[in-house]
DNA sequence: TCATTGATTTGCT
DNA sequence: GCAAATCAATGAT
């Protein structure tokens, strides 16, 4: 039943209340990086209704010497062991970014979405994408499944690539970026052909899976 | 309390 | 391609 504050458009709505199930998350970090291409967030505020195509994303997991959780909980990244589904935002230089916490430990960097419902402005980067959807660490904590930022199933059949991630300084060698094939808004080049590991092995045993 | 760091973005060369 | 901006979280002192 709609209630007086519910925005008009009765699609997006809709779809907000048929939200991925919490299994969704709790599975293999880079499997649920790999299955959110083309998934679609969708965002609710008093203004209405904003929603993308996911078309870029990272893996990070929970003894990655990239990620925020190596260390264990602390203040910023508590939201990462907080559940799946969990929405994790943190804030690096003068930006936030978001991240769909799986397993304890472990979370998908939300990199880039396409627009296709509401108000945006290029949400093509980490950083953009947290600045067009309104989200900070007020949103840090919520869910995913249940909160004001949710991602709904949408058939999609682009084609994936993967390649090493984006501006980090550990475990630079991890193939654990995933994007879209085809879509403009990937936020970097698309990563090459993996060719495999230059140097010497790392977190790579377990950046198979 | 102090120094360092950084899952970025932007602008300039 | 490279460096600056700019600040909160973190770790060392």
């Amino acid at each position: 039943m709609a209630s007086s504050s519910d925005p008009p458009d009765p699609d997006w709505s809709a779809r907000f209340r048929a939200p991925l199930p919490r299994s969704f998350y709790d599975r293999p970090v880079a499997r649920v990086a790999l299955e959110l291409l083309g998934q679609v967030i969708v965002r609710r505020t008093l203004a209405g209704w904003r929603a993308g195509r996911i078309v870029e994303t990272e893996a990070y997991g929970a003894h990655d010497p990239a990620s925020h959780s190596r260390g264990g909980p602390t203040a910023r990244n508590r939201s990462m062991f907080a559940g799946p589904g969990t929405l994790y935002v943190y804030r690096i230089h003068q930006v936030h970014c978001a991240n769909a916490v799986t397993r304890p430990g472990e979370a998908v960097l939300l990199r880039a979405v396409e627009p296709l419902a509401g108000p945006w402005v290029n949400p093509s980067g980490p950083g953009r994408l947290c600045r067009d959807l309104a989200l900070t660490r007020a949103q840090d904590g919520t869910d995913l499944v249940q909160g004001e930022v949710r991602v709904v199933a949408s058939p999609w059949n682009g084609k994936r690539v993967r390649g090493p991630r984006i501006g980090i300084r550990r475990a630079v060698a991890v193939p654990w970026r995933f994007a879209s094939g085809d879509s403009p808004w990937v936020s970097r080049p698309r990563p090459p052909r993996w060719r495999g590991p230059r140097g010497k092995p790392t977190y790579l045993s377990l950046a198979q899976s």
